[in-house]
DNA sequence: AGCACGCCGACT
DNA sequence: GTCGGCGTGCTC
């Protein structure tokens, strides 16, 4: 007599634990328990209630041994089989939980997580058991049955230990039930009471009071950076009656406009046709494939996708459009939508829990056959996918950086294998791995050399800052793009200008006695920031006022260096102080909304000149911008990382590929202290090809991807001695494995050393480097090897080709 | 994680 | 003697 088992990977599983365990299935669950369904089961010692997710069914001959599923918590799967495929293949390959991935791939709406209920139990009845406290709480909780524990401990103090020795005397019932997971849309929000009472305050709670008295209200995190006031301080003030608190719900993305169809024929050049043709080749071929498009800024590579778009939706196959950011987005949607309206479906982090969930849904009922997003919209649940573009397929924001820290261009060439679709890759400076696969024949490479309309580049200026100081000029800005800024001004043009850096000053230091304002929690320098008067680390957001004197010696004068996007709107303020000038980076655009207005307002000539980080001005158009600076272009150059050249290249062939795009002919102005690097002239002549061949001889000789795989390994710990041995620990391990059991691999570990920024938020970090290849076998001596560290008190992390390099 | 087992020192 | 601290091992 054979049974059914199901194998269930549980939430909240961690590292060799996470697995999937078999259960038993009764009679009654027999129809309900289908792989893709979530289930909840008894799990550990203590049979308490875990949330789990059926991976498989299958029979077993005695089932005696193993415990049972309780209940089905779907009614119907919400992984499919290719979904379950994926997960399964993210928790081997990207060193992640299997629930880690499930919960990348379900909107949020549609997770559970776990809620303690509590009833009064009927059988109960001698109430001269319970003290005062008890009492009260039994008594509330008679009013009414299934009362959450949050609820519970809103009304009383202390509730959680209450609750246990009701529990323990038999007067309640406990009970644990999925309950729906709550979104991050809402964002809590302080306001001042309008009648305070008089209550001591300390220093800080009132200085806190003050500033709130002037404001009203504000959202916690800003009243955070603001004042650099700890939670503590804030709740403090809320028990005390001064603040009180409330949730706000966020603006939605503005939701599309345009819903006219304009499916007027697109006219491509014999160029685009071509590239246009073998694509669809490819992709109607019937078998998976990856394709780089390799096009110059400004060839037309959108009208080559919506036409590849086109004959997916056609032959009733889903489409899914990445970009790398979301504030490039609207720029893709609007080309979209005005072409297939509701059809297009949108994917990115800020949008609401409803709006993702409208979405999903979408989709998974066939209204939608066009996804558009960053890097999650690689999961958009399309039963029958044809195609996905990844456009901007160089960019770093394509890896995740949390765990699971997947890249979704991994994920996107599992997806049209499993589809049999096309991948396209799309770049005016592909990656060198993307690059150097479609030269060998990997990938199919189709290349767009022309620019659209014969578009002329823009003039480009490369500026040498060292010459600028040697002639007196101290200042971030140079001589000349002031003077075309001006130009710009009077003649009624836009200008953008880029560097990535926030804040005022990265770096503040005493010339005195050498002190240098460094961060509490973690050895990195504080940044100064002019906008709220404090000392920010932009690691764990710990902050100071700015000192008036030099905390060590009294010295009156610190010196500040290291110009941020602040400090350079400042110059520019002064330098031209008629002009409007927006900033943009992560401190300005703290609501959810704010870079769309922002770049909106900007597109419609509110401001004269944007201030913003590299990324956010690289795939805009704006067609009344005709100038773009760049200040610090040669930063990445200096770097440790063995990409600088690469995104060196990227940046600046992007800016000057941006900067003359529309009617008349735009300037570039590259500012650089390091001005006769020849990656800068390469991307001045917009020569990828030249770049290439020379950037992949240095990847081979040093031996750096695509030649190898990357695989960073790091501890991370409260002590410094506990990080430091669990790494060197891992290192032994992995040099026995290596002289022995898996002599077959063949690494080159570099390290193990401490991390670049060794101390992170009270954490101790130490790393090692692995150049490998990327093989199931070299992960499964990686688990080993890890598996041999038995501190619980050490955090291990594994990122397979990272973007950054701890 | 989170629970139980087991081994030690402190205390009624 | 026993209570409880925490180091260790295991979870279908």
């Amino acid at each position: 007599m054979s049974d059914t088992v199901v194998s269930v990977a549980l939430d909240k599983a961690i590292g060799t634990y996470d697995k999937l365990y078999s259960y038993a299935v009764t009679k009654d669950l027999l129809n309900s328990a289908k792989p893709g369904c979530r289930v909840f089961v008894p799990f550990g010692r203590g049979n308490r209630k875990r949330i789990g997710m059926i991976f498989s069914v299958s029979s077993q001959n005695d089932v005696a041994e193993l415990k049972s599923i309780i209940s089905v918590i779907d009614e119907k799967p919400v992984l499919n089989t290719e979904m379950l495929k994926l997960s399964a293949w993210m928790h081997d390959n990207v060193f992640c939980t299997y629930f880690d991935a499930i919960n990348t791939m379900l909107p949020i709406g549609l997770r559970f997580k776990l809620a303690d209920f509590y009833n009064v139990n009927p059988e109960f009845s001698d109430i001269s058991l319970l003290n005062r406290d008890e009492a009260d709480v039994f008594s509330f909780l008679k009013q009414s049955s299934m009362i959450s524990e949050e609820k519970i401990d809103k009304h009383f103090k202390n509730s959680a230990d209450i609750l246990l020795s009701l529990t323990d005397k038999g007067a309640v019932i406990h009970s644990v039930t999925p309950k729906r997971q709550l979104g991050d849309f809402t964002r809590r929000y302080v306001r001042i009471v309008s009648e305070p009472q008089s209550v001591k305050l300390t220093p800080r709670q009132s200085e806190i009071a003050d500033t709130m008295q002037a404001i009203g209200e504000v959202s916690i995190k800003e009243l955070q950076y603001f004042t650099g006031a700890s939670v503590g301080v804030i709740n403090a003030l809320i028990e005390k009656g001064v603040l009180e608190s409330f949730e706000k719900q966020e603006f939605r993305m503005p939701r599309r406009t345009e819903n006219t169809k304009n499916v007027s024929d697109i006219r491509l050049s014999a160029e685009q046709e071509k590239a246009f043709e073998g694509l669809k080749e490819r992709l109607l071929s019937g078998v998976g494939s990856t394709a780089l498009l390799y096009g110059v800024t400004g060839s037309g590579k959108t009208q080559v996708f919506l036409k590849l778009c086109d004959e997916t939706v056609k032959s009733g196959r889903g489409v899914i459009i990445m970009v790398p950011e979301i504030a490039l987005t609207p720029q893709m949607i609007n080309t979209f939508s005005s072409r297939y309206g509701s059809a297009v479906a949108v994917f990115h982090s800020a949008m609401s829990l409803g709006q993702r969930m409208d979405e999903y849904r979408r989709i998974l009922t066939g209204k939608a056959s066009i996804a558009i997003g960053t890097r999650s919209a690689v999961f958009a649940p399309f039963d029958n996918l044809g195609l996905i573009v990844i456009d901007e397929e160089q960019e770093h924001t394509y890896k995740s950086e949390k765990s699971p820290r997947y890249n979704a261009k991994d994920i996107a060439v599992l997806r049209t294998k499993y589809h049999k679709g096309l991948l396209c890759l799309s770049s005016a400076t592909p990656s060198l791995e993307s690059y150097s696969r479609a030269v060998s024949g990997k990938y199919g490479l189709y290349k767009l050399n022309y620019r659209y309309n014969n578009l002329s580049l823009p003039d480009v200026e490369i500026v040498n800052m060292k010459e600028e100081l040697a002639e007196g000029n101290t200042s971030n800005i140079s001589r000349k793009l002031a003077f075309l800024i001006g130009e710009q001004l009077n003649c009624g043009k836009q200008s953008i200008i880029l560097l990535n850096r926030r804040g005022h000053n990265t770096y503040v230091s005493c010339p005195e006695c050498g002190f240098v304002a460094t961060c509490d929690n973690c050895s990195i320098s504080l940044t100064y920031h002019s906008a709220n008067k404090r000392l920010m680390c932009h690691y764990c957001g710990h902050s100071v006022p700015i000192y008036d004197k030099c905390p060590e010696c009294g010295c009156k004068y610190l010196s500040f260096s290291g110009a941020g996007t602040q400090r350079i709107t400042e110059e520019l303020n002064a330098l031209f102080p008629q002009a409007r000038i927006l900033r943009l980076d992560a401190d300005s655009t703290m609501t959810r909304n704010s870079y769309s207005v922002n770049l909106g307002d900007f597109s419609d000539g509110k401001y004269d000149i944007m201030v913003g980080t590299q990324m956010v001005a690289k795939g805009l158009d704006f067609p009344n911008v005709s100038l773009v600076g760049v200040i610090g272009a040669d930063r990445a150059l200096c770097g440790d990382d063995y990409r600088g050249f690469e995104r060196t290249f990227d940046l600046i062939t992007q800016v000057v590929g941006r900067a003359g795009r529309a009617d008349g002919k735009g300037i570039a102005v590259i500012q650089t202290s390091d001005s006769d690097n020849h990656i800068i002239e390469l991307a001045r002549e917009q020569n990828y090809e030249k770049f290439y061949e020379e950037e992949i001889i240095d990847r081979q000789i040093k031996i750096f991807p695509p030649y190898c795989d990357l695989c960073l390994v790091w501890s991370q710990a409260l002590t410094n001695d506990s990080a430091k041995s669990a790494i060197i620990n891992i290192f032994g391990k992995i040099k026995d494995y290596i002289s022995s059991e898996y002599s077959d691999l063949h690494l080159i570990i570099l390290g193990p050393s401490c991390a670049y920024v060794p101390k992170v938020g009270n954490k101790y970090r130490y790393r090692m480097l692995i150049k490998c290849k990327n093989s199931q076998r070299f992960r499964e001596m990686i688990k080993k090897a890890i598996k041999a560290v038995n501190d619980r008190d050490v955090y291990i992390g594994v990122d397979i080709n990272p973007e950054n390099m701890i």
